[in-house]
DNA sequence: TAGACTAGTCCGCTATACCGGAATATATCC
DNA sequence: GGATATATTCCGGTATAGCGGACTAGTCTA
């Protein structure tokens, strides 16, 4: 409350006041962190090399977190990943999120009806991630996984997912370096928040992905009390498919976003579950 | 690694060592994890007193947790819950565990066949819990909610998920508490043990729940190579539905948990992603 | 054989995290 | 309004967590 800068960002990882001695615990949740966003085991050296943290610091948290539960042995070389405490702590968040409770239905039916690949997408700090996904018929590989942290301009959803903001705090938000596109070129600010402003009048927003090139994306917004977009529904589907079938893919989708938006307006925010539960 | 006990367990919640200084690591965790009892927000005094710690320290990480969003807060009376960041971790661990990745498609096509409610069950330390559900058409209430930790022998399921260890081991590992039923009676060690054996050599085991006196479940063991049973596939349906359709529901159920484990066993543990992703 | 790099253990110093307890609010009930 | 319980902040002392750095050992490679 008092500190200068009180930075909610999520992961920078490698911490940048440097000096002096770092708390344990901002440490451990460093080496959560680093194993969550490679995605792969590894090794207490590794982890300590990747944190910038003393090699005997991490190696005593990571014995420490390994006690807890919160990281497990992943092979017999020593190499740790995330624990299964963690998962049944999201498990407990995701079910306090009105949003993915009652998501689940709706990305099964938007699947169904168009055969396409469908997700719920939220912000994480200050990247896109998908959160929840319905894959669709087809066996192409999605552009990003579950839970993979993606720049916002790279996504059409991202559009969405910032348009409650004003063009300051947008421009606060996303680092620089987020505008360059999986191409190398240069995304003009201008450019972004010109689609932002378009995408929060239409109440939708799609694109031609930038990640590969064989697909489009169709994202709509999933509003909380007033205006906030909380999350998007989104669709992605082969170009072809796409243009064949834009206007129908587009409505479902949008239905689907202003539906949901309903449900959780009926849910008084979070407290119907609180009263209710024995 | 030379402390007298060694408690990997996940949730003793109030620590028993009691003497001493405790380590804010661990004191954190037990925040969390009271919260994820509670499945509801708490006030930091509330969660100071349910986890034993002195108020200034439960305090002050309380505020460490919410500055590093690992805790939100909820309301405006200062209460707290499990933040967006214990979720993304959460997600990363379950996309290695290959069962969980694997057993979506499972659970829709028993739910279709049957309209039940279908569920995957795990062991989290000595306790039952719901991992993934997929609900039935019936708008009953189900037993437990996901991520609720239960008794092992309350549970259809608890049955098979002890059945790769001993009857020692079984013995030690539930708490001798957790043999008393819902109902209030209690279940002798010796009928459990001997229900352990029935499901391990049938590969099956159901019966009328104790924590309601309307359904039935069914319970499947979803195998990792060679013995152990890492899950379990389950149906809960209303009894009359049970007892009409008992064989179906019978066979689709261990049908699917076989082809699941064939499956975890032609990925070859977790080390395949890791190989091939980019 | 030596040198360079990766992995991991051990140990002593000291800044500080954790604790206890006092002080201060804020609600609830007579 | 006084009394009681709840809820939160503040502060100083001390056990100790985090750190730096030395040490061992394995693995390249030159």
């Amino acid at each position: 409350m008092g500190k200068p800068s009180e930075s909610r960002a999520p992961a920078p990882v490698v911490d940048i006041a440097g000096r002096g001695r770092m708390r344990g615990l901002d440490r451990a949740f460093d080496i959560l962190d680093v194993l969550r966003e490679r995605r792969q085991p590894m090794r207490p050296y590794e982890i300590a090399t990747r944190i910038g943290a003393p090699k005997s610091t991490a190696y005593e948290l990571v014995n420490l977190l390994l006690a807890a539960g919160v990281l497990e042995y992943a092979d017999k070389e020593g190499r740790v990943f995330l624990g299964r405490r963690l998962y049944f702590l999201g498990l407990a968040y995701q079910q306090r999120l009105d949003v993915t409770r009652e998501c689940r239905t709706y990305l099964d039916h938007l699947s169904e009806v168009t055969r396409e690949t469908s997700q719920l997408c939220l912000l994480d700090g200050d990247k896109y991630t998908v959160a929840m996904m319905h894959e669709g018929r087809r066996p192409f590989r999605i552009s990003s996984d579950l839970g993979e942290r993606v720049p916002i301009p790279w996504t059409a959803s991202g559009r969405l997912l910032v348009s409650h903001m004003s063009d300051d705090e947008v421009c606060d938000m996303i680092p620089a370096e987020d505008f360059v596109l999986p191409s190398g070129a240069r995304l003009p600010t201008e450019t972004f928040l010109a689609e932002v402003r378009g995408a929060r009048e239409a109440g939708f927003f799609s694109f031609d992905s930038l990640a590969d090139n064989f697909t489009h994306c169709f994202a709509a917004p999933v509003h909380q009390d007033g205006g906030t977009c909380v999350a998007t529904l989104c669709l992605i589907a082969p170009r072809e498919d796409a243009a064949r079938n834009y206007e129908r893919y587009r409505q479902a989708l949008v239905h689907a976003a202003a539906e949901l938006s309903d449900k959780l307006r009926s849910s008084p925010g979070g407290l119907a579950r609180a009263g209710l539960v024995s």
